[in-house]
DNA sequence: CAGATGTTTAGATTATGTCTAATATAATAT
DNA sequence: ATATTATATTAGACATAATCTAAACATCTG
């Protein structure tokens, strides 16, 4: 995989930024920057760089996917009412027993909070 | 909610099958059967039984939501190559320091399973 | 340089899901 | 029982998210 300034750029943006932009806002962020760039290419690359195991997508309810870049483990916290996605701090996760597993091939256990995020909740507490 | 045939039709389809259709497939089953339904007023349906806490929407990268009525507890594996979502037995989740939860609501902790189903599993292992 | 491989692009296309406005059905009040 | 109100359904238009296409461009390799 080469290191193409579109590449480059959506690598970057995504190492970055902690937040969990969706495709739509790293082409937008990213070509409003330096406008090198397509919408295909943007997806494109983000496909790529999930495949490389660099980047992780988050898929949300009703909502468009968000993209993280894999740096230090972690989990993740999806608000219920506006699907934000938030980083929680890693803790181990117990596996599934080899006998429930059956002949799959298990390559991760992700945990996933849901609820609702601060800002959301600080709304819901005022109504 | 009332309980109008159409949303029947959902519900005890999603209670009779263990699998996780997604919404199209629902419909072309459950239309099949006893065409009275339409494509709205299934995706109304499905919406309202998840908001009604009955039905459980798994979303999955890159692919249709799927829809699983919710029983006993169970955790969920997901297939990184065909998407199909299947039951794993449920156990307790450890759940975050409330330290590290901060001033978020916290509704459930969900566990996902990534991996290879059984299918693709055989499929791999034969390359 | 020449061919092979990899990348980008704009726009068309597909897939998935939501909205609208008219109609139908059932629950409640009179 | 009839009117009123609330809830549900429908077809098809619409919206959004993402992929595909085919041509152009860039970079590597010999």
């Amino acid at each position: 995989m080469r290191c193409t300034p579109q590449r480059y750029a959506v690598m970057s943006f995504l190492m970055e930024h902690t937040g969990h932009p969706t495709a739509a806002e790293i082409f937008e962020v990213v070509n409003r920057v330096d406008p090198r760039s397509s919408r295909a290419t943007t997806y494109n690359n983000l496909r790529d760089l999930v495949k490389a195991g660099l980047v992780r997508e988050v898929a949300v309810e009703g909502r468009a996917a968000r993209f993280d870049a894999k740096g230090t483990r972690h989990h993740h916290f999806i608000c219920d009412r506006c699907g934000e996605v938030e980083d929680m701090g890693w803790y181990d996760v117990p596996r599934p027993a080899s006998r429930s597993l059956g002949k799959r091939i298990l390559r991760e256990c992700e945990l996933i909070f849901r609820g609702l995020c601060t800002k959301c909740a600080r709304q819901h507490a005022s109504r």
